[in-house]
RNA sequence: GGCUGGAUGGCAGAGUGGUUAUGCAGCGGACUGCAACUCCGUGUACGCCGGUUCGAUUCCGACUCCAGCCUCCA
């Protein structure tokens, strides 16, 4: 079965041909780390997290690399800002961004080369391309990327530079040949930073390290390359620029671009000021919610962030736990019961439509309703397709709980030990054999109003915790 | 101004040249002491105007509106 992937470059999808057979080789632009990761970051994160384990599902040897931009003009002022070093934000940030995607249950990349680590291979590039013409230093200190020279510049996002030079918002800067070169490397004013170069002591451009790293780490010509919505200009243009002229092979085969996360309809973004960080939304929110948020929404549309869709999204979540939640998973014996291959067939073919996870969900969707139809008349079979109902969601990073740390989650916070929580229920239980069904409803409004719900069933009471909305 | 996307039922969100997406909400029913959970049934929605076609929400063109990029941003 093929498996189509939409290309930002050709703009459509197209069948996946890894250049080397069984291998992908994959680069996706990481974190500036001078703040902490918002939604923005969570949602590139989580997508190229399930294309990751997508891949790997179908068989597919994946290098996963996704750099970490740790020397850059942000870094600079926020570290003098903070007054304190460079490396001990960038480290901070580092560390917070580990532990941000570890609860997300993004897995972490096979590499994650940093700019500081690597300038030797950045100064090497930006001497290839000197020599090639492509390149010039000016003045003073700076190097300069020669845009004219490179005759595909503007091929990813569907531009010409005239059109561009029309456009007029950029600067107008004297050491550049034309206003549309962009920085190699930037030399350093007395007290920055720096690295030496056959140009005197400065640092890095932005967009010179993901060429670099990239062709350091896959090679000249690679698979995939992705990255968010706003790098496709002039980021992911420049990226190509530099690395085919340094190398003269194509660079990047195809070119992948996660949706905007959006509030009240407007992007998300840290120059708007509008941005909420992983943390915050963690404080409030499970992190399970928020993947499955991210899941809903195939990754290259834009999804509105509000507290609805989150609402929405645990809702759904707990059908989910609430079914596996159900069934017993007895020693196996559900493995010799064979499971209709139509869902898992159906998966694979979503999956295999660009990743496109809301149609996956839906097959999910429907072995849930069919484990809970099921689960009295055949608790084996519905065992079973329990059982295929994780195996499925786990390719999404989903359900790999156990259903009472998700559908409790939470309730450690209350006055009520569970203990205690189950004695009421029993209590409950008693009020109903002796029809006091004053008491027995007495009892259930009281823990519904601490937030445990029950759920009755044939063999017993079952309880979930729902915060108090607010 | 240039370049990208998008406009689907009350909401969210897939998809398709003619046949049910899915979830939530609503309505009817089953279950229940009553509920919750769950199950069954129920909604012909595809921005606007033309064109192609036996037939278009789906293809083509114009238009309107929305978002993004063109400046650091995932």
């Amino acid at each position: 079965m093929a498996l189509d992937i939409y290309n930002t470059l050709t703009r459509r999808k197209e069948p996946l041909q890894p250049i080397e057979p069984g291998k992908v080789r994959m680069y996706v632009c990481g974190m500036t780390v001078y703040d902490y990761c918002h939604l923005g970051h969570a949602r590139v994160m989580v997508a190229f997290d399930v294309i990751t384990r997508w891949l790997r599902q179908t068989g597919l040897d994946v290098t996963y690399v996704r750099n970490i931009t740790d020397i850059d003009d942000k870094i600079l002022k926020r570290a003098d800002e903070n007054g304190e070093s460079i490396t001990s934000l960038t480290e901070r940030m580092i560390d917070a961004m580990h532990e941000d995607e570890a609860r997300l249950g993004v897995l972490p990349p096979d590499a994650e080369p940093r700019a500081t680590a690597h300038v030797d291979d950045i100064l090497a590039m930006i001497e290839r391309l000197i020599d090639n013409g492509y390149a010039y230093a000016a003045d003073n200190g700076d190097v300069y990327y020669r845009v004219r020279r490179f005759a595909d510049y503007g091929k990813l996002n569907n531009r010409n530079l005239d059109d561009m030079r029309a456009g007029a918002r950029v600067d107008v800067d004297a050491h550049k040949e034309d206003p549309l070169d962009f920085v190699l490397w930037k030399a350093a004013k007395p007290g920055e930073a720096s690295w030496s170069s056959p140009w005197g002591e400065g640092r890095p451009g932005w967009h010179i390290e993901c060429s670099a790293m990239s062709t350091c780490c896959l090679g000249d010509t690679f698979d995939i390359h992705g990255g968010g919505p706003d790098l496709t200009f002039p980021h992911h243009e420049n990226e190509i620029a530099q690395s085919e002229a340094a190398t003269g092979k194509p660079y990047v085969n195809v070119w992948m671009h996660a949706g905007a996360v959006r509030v009240n309809q407007e992007q998300m973004s840290k120059s708007v000021g509008n941005f909420f960080t992983i943390r915050e939304v963690l404080e409030a929110h499970d992190a399970e919610v928020v993947r499955f948020l991210m899941m809903a929404s195939h990754y290259r549309s834009p999804i509105n962030y509000a507290a609805d869709s989150l609402e929405d999204a645990r809702r759904s979540l707990e059908r989910f736990y609430h079914a596996l939640d159900g069934v017993t998973f007895t020693n196996g014996e559900h493995d010799a019961i064979e499971v209709d291959g139509t869902y898992a067939e159906r998966f694979a073919a979503a999956m295999n439509d660009d990743f496109n996870t809301p149609e996956a969900l839906a097959v999910l969707y429907d072995l849930v309703r069919e484990i809970n139809r099921l689960r009295d008349s055949d608790g084996v079979r519905a065992s079973a397709l329990a059982v295929e109902l994780k195996r499925l969601a786990a390719v999404l990073g989903l359900l790999e709980r156990e259903p009472a740390a998700f559908l409790k989650a939470g309730a450690d916070s209350l006055p009520l030990a569970a203990a205690e929580i189950e004695a009421r229920i029993e209590a409950r239980a008693e009020a109903k054999r002796q029809r006091d069904f004053g008491e027995a409803d007495r009892i259930r409004d009281e823990l519904a109003a601490l937030g445990i719900v029950l759920k009755d069933s044939r063999d017993g009471t079952r309880w979930s915790f729902e915060a108090p909305a607010g």
